[in-house]
Formats: C-alpha cells, structure tokens, sequence
DNA sequence: ACTATATATGAATACATGTTCATATGATCA
DNA sequence: TGATCATATGAACATGTATTCATATATAGT
C-alpha cells in the first residue's frame, strides 16, 4: 500500500504518484501566477547577455552615446543599437537626442545592484 | 577638421570616430575582463527560463523530490531533470539520495534574495 | 538640394536552448 | 533474478536570440 492510496489523495502527474501531497500542496499554493514568473525570468533574461551587461555597466558612470559604446564595446554600430533596443524596451536606460548623436543613460536605480550581487556570486 | 584630428587621438571604430574619448577611456578601464562579465551572464541566464525559477521557488520551503516537482510544475519528468541538472551544475541545487528517491534542496542562500529582487522590480 | 554623419531597423544567418521521446541507470522488493 | 519505480540522459526537434548586412531615417552643414 503506498502513501498516496494510504492518505486517499490520489493523484497522477506526469505518470507518477505525489509522493509528498502536503508539501506539493504548500508549493503549489505559494508559487506567484505564471504570469508573474514568466516576467521575472524575462527580466533576468534581459541581464543574460554580456554585450549588455557591458552596456549597463559602462552608463554606471555617465550617459554615453552610441558609438561611444562601440568603441567601448568594440562592436559594430548596429549590434549595439539592437541592444539598446532592447535595455530600451525593458525600461532599463533611457535616451536623449542632441542633434545627430543620442545620448543614452541607466533609467533604473537597481540595475547597478542587481549586477553587483551577481558579481559577488560569479566571484566566489 | 574633426575631433579625433584635433586632439590627435586617431580612433576608428565601427568606422566612425570616438566622440568623447575621456569618457571611452573611463568606461574600458572600468569594465571587468570578459570571462567575468560573461560568467555573469551565465549567472543571469539561469535565471532566465520560468520553468527553473518556478523550481527554485518551490525549493524556499522545503527538499523536493523530483516527482513532487513534476507535480507542483505539471511537467514531465524528463523537462523536470534536465532543468535540474542545469541548477546542479550552477551550483545553486544540491541533492541527496534515499533509495529511489532524489531530495533536492536549494545550495546558495542569495538565492531568494536575488529573485526577490527581480520580483519588486516586475510588479511595478 | 546635396552630402556627410549618427543612429535605427528589417531580413538573413548562425547558434543557443527548452522540451519531448526513447532509453539507460540505479535502487527496492518479491 | 526479474519486475517495478524514480530519476537521468542522449538525440531530435522546435523555438528563441545575437550578430551581420543592407538600408532607412534623422539631423547638421555647405
């Protein structure tokens, strides 16, 4: 007689018996919607590139204009724009136009934060 | 006559010239070297998929076996392993055998805290 | 109006990654 | 030893994503 028949839970997942209801259960109940996790693991999406972590890392000190940043990066102009793109969408840096060249800086306190936790943990 | 001339500071890159080169000069010197910008990254990419963070979640309260994990997630054993193996690796799950059954249970304490982090930020 | 410069962007390409399927491994029990 | 259960893993497949190339847009200067 195996726990589950012995509690009278019965319950097949993935074609197999729970084996702990009660702590299945708890996880379950506690785990945020899906909606809400698919943006969390969105947001750290957005940190799980090196090209743009070197993008934020480099507006820790200043606003810097594009090719700046490809000469900081030593990468073409237009992988770069497609990044910012992106930091851009996330809300992660915000820009401002002065004549031809757009200046681009960090639109969000934490970001310095979250990297450096990060590196603490690489560091290890 | 353009800047770079002006300041005999040649500079070529992504076939345009650097237009503040104080400010490229800062930013390089301040980036990290690529392997620990690029293991931050990795570190971040982790994070990056629901399926892992919902795993990580789940493991706040207590060890899982990897059956009551299929359950909680409603996926299939073998999505459940793999993802798990790739938390093994990271070193952010660690696991301990008892006959048939494998217990996984959260091995890094910034864990929580990290995704904490992210989830402020998303539920603005 | 024409040219040059800075940036943006669509399409194509190459590569990475998550899930599934089939199967292997490892352990328990009859 | 054979059967069964829990988990792991390799291969195939589908999807996602970063970069490149070509080109468009926007602004300034002549």
């Amino acid at each position: 007689m195996n726990k589950k028949a012995a509690k009278g839970k019965d319950a097949e997942v993935c074609s197999r018996s729970i084996i702990h209801v009660d702590i299945v259960r708890k996880a379950e109940k506690s785990l945020p919607s899906h909606e809400i996790l698919f943006d969390v693991a969105d947001f750290f999406k957005i940190f799980g590139d090196s090209t743009r972590i070197k993008i934020l890392w480099s507006l820790f000190f200043s606003e810097m204009c594009v090719c700046d940043m490809c000469a900081v990066l030593r990468m073409e102009q237009s992988a770069v724009s497609h990044q910012l793109r992106i930091l851009k969408q996330s809300r992660l840096v915000k820009y401002r136009r002065d004549g031809k060249v757009v200046y681009y800086s960090l639109d969000d306190n934490h970001v310095k934060a979250i990297i450096n936790q990060a590196l603490e943990h690489v560091k290890e």
